[in-house]
DNA sequence: CGGTTTTGACCTGCGC
DNA sequence: GCGCAGGTCAAAACCG
């Protein structure tokens, strides 16, 4: 962000004259002291006036830099308050929902269970998608199926037992424990996020400190692949490639996979729940229908740090049994409609565009207050029990998500920051770029100050 | 000296 | 079974 290196550069000016000072080399050398917790400078003027006038605008810029400060602790805190909503929200409709079966059942009510299938089809998917790392956090009515059938799986085993012996029933319960690893384990590793997006650095900053471990020439692409993996966390999981693109060598490709294992910086945390809850309204939907779009408009957390690098986003779904990934594609052309469009589609269905601007606004209160509406108002009540609980409960896609989309926070912050140093990386091997290389970690553009 | 990068070797999955 | 391609490992080199 611009207004925290602009700050970062206005406290490095400050600094020069305090260190001046304690070096001691005379009475005109401007000093420092605090006040109630402030910095404030004051100049002993012998000479001219351009020393006050520099002053003046730092103080300027120093107030503008804590009013911008102001603005990002009130956003954070209406998004702690929002979530602290929808879980409520998310509470409330859990209970009702475990009431709802069996009044389904006895009444054999289709339009209930139309309703009731709604809200399970997208958790269903919502889940085999957002299991990139965390198996842990669960769908609420995927749990309950999964440990249903688990409660089944054993009490078939305990019969099996009775008539068999205890033998053949430790060996039922183990495979299918083994199948439930197997399959979740599978759904876990596979499931990434791609970013397509221009970029004259070989890597994008995202925040995290990542280390590489590899490098490869992909068949067909003369520009090696790097493997990266997190090292800001004891043995984090999360890896990510870094390709540019052989047809057109200023995009760079970056996929993230797994979900981080440490807390995230607190910087892009906002950015990137409103991001998971885009993308999750995004996804939920795709059950129903293999292909389709929708569109989110430049959020004003999107719009501070995404539409600077490209004011449209494509977002490709592919989803096949084990690894569904989500291509961002920010290399699009611009539109006049200033949204980000968020693409779905499946493998064989690579692009299929649906009209979806003019469905009215509804959806969540804050984050997507302006996302447009692209089902059944039913089926948007679902996708804001799925949104809220991918929100709180999937830490993996908002990891995953938060890696990607701070990638480009930070990307867009290098191109706008170009005094940043670079660490040894900027100079030394990397065949696949043609443009200085920039440091793995770099300082998370929406950090606040 | 510790962390990171480089790079050849090795492993694994997949198609034939 | 074999070969290929992608992904990972690990020792050496490098750097601050």
């Amino acid at each position: 962000m611009e207004e925290k290196s602009s700050l970062k550069n206005l406290l490095k000016d400050e600094e020069r004259p305090y260190d001046c000072n304690t070096t001691g080399n005379g009475t005109d050398e401007p000093f420092l002291h605090n006040t109630m917790g402030s910095s404030v400078l004051s100049l002993n003027l012998n000479n001219s006036g351009q020393p006050l006038n520099q002053m003046g605008m730092l103080r300027i810029k120093l107030e503008e830099a804590k009013k911008e400060n102001e603005i990002l602790k009130t956003m954070l805190t209406k998004v702690n308050e929002h979530c602290t909503v929808l879980q409520n929200r998310i509470l409330f409709e859990m209970q009702q929902h475990q009431l709802s079966p069996s009044v389904i059942n006895k009444n054999n009510n289709h339009e209930s269970q139309g309703k009731i299938q709604d809200v399970e089809k997208p958790m269903l998917h919502t889940r085999q998608f957002l299991n990139i790392g965390d198996c842990s956090s669960l769908s609420e009515g995927y749990t309950e199926k999964v440990e249903k059938k688990t409660l089944d799986r054993s009490l078939a085993c305990e019969k099996k037992n009775i008539v068999e012996g205890e033998m053949n029933t430790k060996i039922a319960l183990h495979e299918a424990k083994c199948i439930e690893d197997q399959t979740s384990e599978v759904t876990c590793r596979r499931a990434k996020v791609s970013i397509r997006a221009r970029s004259d650095f070989s890597l994008m900053g995202d925040g995290c400190q990542w280390r590489k471990y590899g490098q490869k020439t992909a068949k067909g692409n003369p520009c090696p692949r790097a493997y990266y993996r997190c090292s800001m966390g004891t043995a984090c999981p999360v890896r990510k490639q870094v390709q540019r693109c052989f047809k057109d060598e200023t995009v760079l490709i970056t996929t993230y996979e797994g979900s981080h294992n440490h807390p995230l910086p607190l910087a892009a945390r906002s950015l990137a729940s409103s991001t998971s809850a885009a993308l999750n309204m995004f996804l939920s939907g795709s059950l129903t229908s293999s292909v389709g779009t929708t569109t989110l408009p430049n959020s004003p957390l999107f719009s501070s740090s995404l539409s600077s690098v490209s004011p449209t986003a494509v977002a490709t779904f592919s989803h096949s049994a084990t690894c569904p990934t989500v291509t961002l594609d920010l290399t699009q052309p611009n539109n006049n409609n200033n949204y980000l469009q968020f693409q779905r589609a499946t493998t064989s269905h690579p692009f299929f565009p649906l009209p979806l601007h003019d469905h009215p606004h509804q959806g969540l209160p804050l984050l997507c207050s302006k996302v447009p509406t692209f089902l059944s108002p039913d089926k948007n009540l679902a996708l804001v029990d799925v949104v809220s609980q991918a929100i709180t409960k999937d830490p993996s896609l908002k990891a995953a998500l938060f890696s990607a989309i701070s990638s480009l926070t930070g990307d867009s912050q290098k191109n706008s920051n170009n005094h940043t140093p670079h660490s040894k990386s900027s100079s030394g091997y990397d065949p696949c770029s043609k443009m200085p290389a920039i440091p793995p970690h770099q300082p998370c553009s929406t950090e606040l100050i």
